[in-house]
RNA sequence: GUGGGUAUAGCUCAAUUGGCAGAGCGCCAGAUUGUGGUUCUGGAUGUCGUGGGUUCAAGCCCCAUUAUCCACCCCA
C-alpha cells in the first residue's frame, strides 16, 4: 500500500511525460494564437459553488465529488471540473468590467470519485477554454475551432464533431413538456433509470444507451424541434460560421451533455475508435447569473488530457544529447567541466558520473539517445583535445578544448 | 454503485493431480584490459498483491482485503 498510488491516480514520467509536455506546449501555443489567456484557479472550492454551478441533479454532484470539512468546519470540494471555478473567478474579479469578450484557458487536474475504467481516472487532467461576454454564435464557433485546432496540431484526427442546440430556458421548458408527453405513452417500456429520469431530468433519457430505450426514442421529438425563432437563428448561424471556418461537423440532435448549465449550443468531439468523448462543451448563458454575477453570455469546452495523450502518436521517446565519457581520473574531472561548459551554452549534455569502463559508457550513451559521444582520456589530456564520436556515422574527430563550442555552431 | 476476469523478477508471462520459484526481454559484467548498436559467455534480482484459514506440505485450495482490467452507469 505504501508503494502504490491511490486508486484512480497515476504517476506520469519517463516517455509519457514527453507526450504531456508536447500536448501542453501545443495547447499554450494555440491558445495564444486565439488570444486566450491562462487562468489558474484553486484545486478546491466551496462545495456550494459546484452544487450551484454544476447542478444538484447531475451525477457529478450527487455521486462523484471529493467533499471534506476543513479544520474551520468549511465544506470544501476538490474541483470535479473547471467551468464553475472559472466562472466564480470571472465574477469575483469583476472581469465583466474589462473589455469584452474575455477568453480564458486552463490546464490542470480535476477529481471525481468514480470507478476507474478505460480512459477514466479519479484524478484526471483537463484542458479547456471559456469565452465570456458574447451571445453571438461566432463565439461558439471560435471555441469549437480552438479545440479542433489544438487536436489537429497534435496530429489527432479520427474524431467527429457532433453539434446540437438545446435552446434557451423557454425552449428547454417547452421541449421538456413535449418529450414527457411522448414518453408517457411508453413509460413502462423504458428502463428503470429512465423511468426516474422522466420525473427528474427527462432530457437525459435521450442519452440512454439501453437498447429498448433507444428503440422507443428513434421517433422521439428532439430539442431542435422546439427552438424558438431566436434560438433557431443562433443555431443556423453557428452552422454557417463553422462552414466558413471550414470545420467538418455532424448535427446530432441527441447530444445533451450531463451538466445542467448548458443553453443553446452543445457539442462533443467523439473518438471513432473508442467511442469516448474527448472534448465536450457548449454555451452556458445562465451560469454567471446563477452564481451571482451580471447576465453574461458564455461558451466553452473541456478536453480530457489523458484521452488526448493516448491518441497521440508516440514518436519521440528520447531526447538527443551529448554524452561525455571519461577514462582515468584526470579525464573524469575534465569531463565534468566540459559538461558544465556545454550546459551553460544550452546544449544538453551529461558526463559519466558513475565511473564505469569505456565500453559501458558507450553502451549507456547509445541506449539513452546520445548523438555525440565525447571521450576524454589520458591521450586527450596530453593533446588538449576531445575525441568526438558521431554515434550515427561512427566517424571520429578531435577538437581542441578551446574550440568545443564552435563544434556545435 | 452493479456484474465478470486478473494479480509470480524492472517488463511480458510460465510453473502438471498441492511437492526445491522458472523463461524471454531488460539490467550488470566479460570475450587478451581506450569505444555502442549484431553475436557469444557469465551474473544479480522475488515479502509469488496483502492478511487469515485448510494441509506433513500452498504460487496453486478456502475466506477476507487491496489494486487492476473489461462490460454497465456516467463522463473528459
Amino acid at each position: 500500500m505504501l508503494t502504490q498510488t491511490p486508486r484512480g491516480t497515476k504517476d506520469i514520467f519517463g516517455t509519457q511525460i514527453l507526450l504531456w509536455q508536447k500536448a501542453e506546449d501545443t495547447i499554450r501555443k494555440i491558445c495564444a494564437a486565439f488570444c486566450a489567456e491562462e487562468i489558474r484557479t484553486p484545486m478546491f472550492e466551496h462545495t456550494e459553488l459546484f452544487l450551484r454551478g454544476v447542478g444538484e441533479e447531475t451525477d457529478v454532484v450527487q455521486k462523484e465529488m471529493y467533499t471534506f470539512l476543513d479544520k474551520g468546519n468549511r465544506s470544501l470540494t476538490l474541483r470535479p471540473e473547471f467551468t464553475a471555478g472559472v466562472a466564480r473567478a470571472y465574477i469575483e474579479h469583476k472581469l465583466h468590467a474589462d473589455p469584452s469578450p474575455t477568453r480564458l484557458y486552463y490546464v490542470g487536474p480535476n477529481f471525481r470519485y468514480e470507478r476507474p475504467a478505460a480512459g477514466r481516472m479519479r484524478q484526471f487532467h483537463q484542458f479547456g477554454a471559456e469565452c465570456f461576454g458574447s451571445y453571438d454564435p461566432a463565439a461558439d464557433a471560435e471555441m469549437i475551432s480552438l479545440a479542433d485546432t489544438v487536436l489537429s496540431e497534435l496530429n489527432i484526427n479520427g474524431y467527429t464533431i457532433n453539434i446540437n442546440s438545446l435552446g434557451g430556458t423557454a425552449c428547454r421548458a417547452k421541449y421538456n413538456e413535449v418529450l414527457k408527453t411522448f414518453l408517457k405513452e411508453n413509460l413502462s417500456a423504458l428502463c428503470p433509470v429512465c423511468q426516474t429520469r422522466y420525473e427528474t431530468n427527462p432530457l437525459r433519457v435521450l442519452d440512454c444507451k439501453d437498447e429498448s430505450c433507444k428503440e422507443i426514442l428513434v421517433n422521439s421529438p428532439i430539442p431542435l424541434d422546439s427552438l424558438d425563432t431566436e434560438c433557431k437563428l443562433h443555431w443556423e448561424k453557428l452552422q454557417s460560421l463553422l462552414d466558413t471556418l471550414d470545420i467538418q461537423y455532424t448535427v446530432n440532435g441527441r447530444i445533451v451533455r450531463g451538466l445542467d448549465y448548458y443553453t443553446r449550443t452543445v457539442f462533443e468531439f467523439i473518438d471513432a475508435d473508442t467511442g469516448l468523448t474527448i472534448c465536450g462543451g457548449g454555451r452556458y448563458d445562465r451560469l454567471i447569473e446563477e452564481c451571482g454575477g451580471a447576465a453574461t453570455g458564455a461558451v466553452g469546452f473541456a478536453m480530457g488530457l489523458e484521452r488526448i495523450i493516448s491518441m497521440m502518436p508516440d514518436a519521440l521517446t528520447k531526447r538527443p544529447y551529448v554524452y561525455i565519457g571519461a577514462i582515468g581520473e584526470a579525464g573524469f574531472y575534465k569531463a565534468q567541466s566540459v559538461a558544465q561548459t556545454l550546459r551553460r551554452s544550452g546544449i544538453r549534455a551529461q558526463p559519466d558520473i558513475v565511473g564505469r569502463g569505456v565500453k559501458a559508457q558507450m553502451r549507456f550513451a547509445d541506449k539513452t539517445g546520445a548523438i555525440y559521444s565525447f571521450i576524454i582520456g589520458d591521450d586527450e589530456m596530453v593533446n588538449h583535445q576531445v575525441k568526438i564520436k558521431d554515434m550515427r556515422t561512427n566517424s571520429e574527430t578531435a577538437v581542441s578544448f578551446n574550440e568545443l563550442l564552435n563544434f556545435f555552431s
